[in-house]
DNA sequence: TTTT
DNA sequence: TTTT
């Protein structure tokens, strides 16, 4: 049954890349989507809704996204229950990302200099050559 | 900010209709949707959606709309916080639906009857007239 | 970049499925999405949207799903261009499904008996298990 | 019935203001839509979508956007036809933009100063502030 | 050149 | 616990 979810928001911080024991990359971040109205109070208010993103994916945007990149992302819905440390029941929804496409030019600082002496921006010019990452 | 939701599934409950304080009708139901893929144990498992329904089609919904019925919706993610009765923050993912979509014609026993004597089958005949509801 | 479409409607005919020359299996047929507003004269259009299928997808569509048939599509708008006859530039959008859902029991006719004798119906039985099918 | 769509890219032109007859605004323009998966000759190609935008929101895409801006589209799928010059049929599917979010701060350049000497920096400084732009 |  |  048909499960889809696009946004486009900012990273509140720089992603968490870990590795699950099998050795499967996985990445958790928080999506800051801006509402388009206001709320009562005249003001504009955010969604923040946590992502997941796994794989190969999930180490190109734990390398090349941070804290206030912007994003377009699509995936599905995922709801799931944990136990926590009081034995208690948690549940929660999240968003599987299946696709995370770059929007900006904010990148992580350390990644301004490669192993070759390349500066990050000769490698990824910023002049609208976004899309030319291996996202 | 782009933030989309599109989600075909089955209500795991009637829906519950409630007022708010000013009068504005809220609907609340659980979305059962089948995930394409089967986990490792060959089993087709379901994610269970929260959905939030306002206004005049949240009275639609809890009038013509039952447990196991289908439906097509759109809508948006939105996150919110609030204090439980042990003074705990809790944090909320749901869907706010924009548009509701009959997709079968599993109704709502009690509504078989109308007031004027009508069988509910006859004012909404089953015979592929579901778009014709008033959602 | 983004791309994605959410569809829900019916067939206006049976699909045609066809083969290409090294053997790749592709359907089209047309998509009537009702539209949720009326017009002018207070009657609700329809949008008709032509559909594109590609390999084990395609032949379970053709086999399982005839005119009328409800579905639930999601994929991308692709935009093409050929010559015709004429040897004019036509041009072509079109959506290219990555997923189609079976949302109701119309089934084609001549699929009503399989090899063994039994029924379409004991095979897939109509009670909400549509979404048991191959899709 | 269902039809949604969600887009992010960039205009091929500035867009084109209209008004019909009635003085309602209308803006059309064509989004190109890279893919993300490359062709046989390991291109990546694009889809060239036709957009029509109405009333407040054209005014606001014809004013604030131009060729190669970059924008967020959700809206929904229009097949339309009319009669050509030789009296043909054409047939015309093309996306209605609901909702038009700016992504980037590349703007047209006429705009830079306006009526009080402000250039248009100072109105919309480039900063992140993109979405206070009146969308 | 359209579905229910 | 939040981004611009």
């Amino acid at each position: 049954m048909l499960n889809k979810v696009q946004l486009v928001g900012r990273l509140t911080k720089d992603p968490e890349l870990k590795y699950l024991g099998n050795g499967t990359p996985v990445t958790n971040f928080t999506l800051a989507v801006n509402r388009t109205f206001k709320n009562k109070n005249g003001e504009r208010e955010a969604d923040f809704i946590n992502i997941v993103v796994w794989r190969k994916q999930a180490e190109n945007v734990a390398q090349y996204v941070g804290k206030g990149s912007q994003v377009a992302i699509s995936g599905r819905i995922q709801s799931r229950s944990y136990e926590n440390a009081d034995e208690q029941r948690r549940y929660v929804t999240e968003v599987v990302a299946e696709e995370v496409h770059f929007l900006d030019s904010k990148r992580k600082k350390e990644n301004y200099t490669d192993e070759h002496g390349n500066s990050f921006q000769d490698l990824y010019p910023l002049d609208g050559g976004e899309d030319d990452l291996p996202f």
